[in-house]
DNA sequence: AGTGGATCGAACCGATCGGTACCATCTAAG
DNA sequence: CTTAGATGGTACCGATCGGTTCGATCCACT
């Protein structure tokens, strides 16, 4: 049966549908752990649509990565913004955000990390790279509201807590990786002032 | 040709040659970026040999792992153990010899991590997280020898900064990534005891 | 009413994959 | 010298992959 009998055609929210699905689904398989064909029986649409839609399944890809990134980073920095003006407050928004995303069930990793694992070509490793740049804006945004002394220094340190406690939650199991992660944050923050 | 003219036949000795040579090329290409044919070539050695050594390309994968893991461990905690008693100098070799790997130009990242975000299926992460296992029982050792209050949990946090400079080594540029995590996990040290 | 575009379902394509089988040839040991 | 086992090279197999094509069908717009 060619396109749904009560289904809306329109190619813009076709995509967006296709978007929203693919993501969990390339997240839970990993980019290579499943096909083009078996993708399209989950997502409900036929090859023919994706392809027009994404060009290629590497151009799925890096729409569902481009989008997971710029969600994720959005959500960072509003829980910041909803912290109020402390810095120390604010270090608790970013790992208490990282510890609901680490015990949820369905909790792999740092999507982007992962994608850049799997398919480690330039044009993915570069969506990586950018994602962790905004982490890393937004980290050396709340070492300078603390008046550290080297604000670049401190907010590095603290992306490299963020992604520690990411990767330990990932292999180590995720319980107390936030808080543990906040704990030494804290203790970085009010040493480097 | 069968058999290399001048090539001793001896199976223990070739098993490890495969498993030497496999392990760069593995790292390099990713566990599923190349493949078996090519990868015999580049051994130089036939697929029938490789079967019959490791029985199967995952087999190969978890020897090449394994082996990496216990390398990689045992230089950590030579490293550590060189190092002399005092737990600050210890930190500093830790991170001085992850500096040293994230140097080198062939770095791509941890290739535990690298190969559980690839084959995320469960032998392969049973390694990982056995790797991780063993980086924080070293890093606990510190944190013991340190007089740190919570020893497991400073020594948690240590390997929260060890693999958080490994990833943004990775994604980020490795230019002082070492140092910067060894200055923040002196200030963990010196805040714990 | 009718036209054009979006969609589905299925068949199909060439390439590549992991893995197996076979045989000629070489080494190692008796 | 002989024999058993290890190896290289090659061809081969079935499965799966990403991607293309085609016709039938339904919606949206005029």
């Amino acid at each position: 049966m060619p396109v749904a009998k009560g289904s809306t055609i329109d190619p813009g929210r076709t995509r967006a549908a296709i978007l929203d699905a693919a993501t969990p689904v390339l997240y839970e398989r990993g980019l290579d752990g499943i096909g083009v064909a078996e993708l399209c029986t989950r997502l409900g649409v036929s090859k023919e649509t994706l392809y027009r839609h994404f060009g290629t399944k590497d151009g799925l890809v890096r729409a569902v990565l481009e989008a997971r990134s710029d969600r994720v980073t959005r959500a960072l920095a509003d829980a910041v913004a909803a912290a109020g003006p402390d810095p120390a407050d604010q270090l608790t928004a970013v790992f208490d955000a990282f510890q609901r995303t680490f015990d949820e069930p369905e909790f792999r990793g740092c999507a982007l990390l992962n994608a850049a694992a799997q398919h480690h070509v330039e044009p993915v490793r570069a969506l990586t790279a950018r994602h962790m740049d905004r982490y890393l804006d937004t980290l050396v945004g709340i070492a300078e509201r603390a008046g550290a002394v080297d604000p670049a220094l401190l907010g590095r340190q603290l992306l490299m807590l963020v992604e520690g406690a990411t990767v330990v939650a990932t292999h180590h199991g995720p319980t107390g990786a936030g808080d543990h992660a906040l704990r030494a944050a804290r203790t970085l923050l009010a040493a480097a002032s």
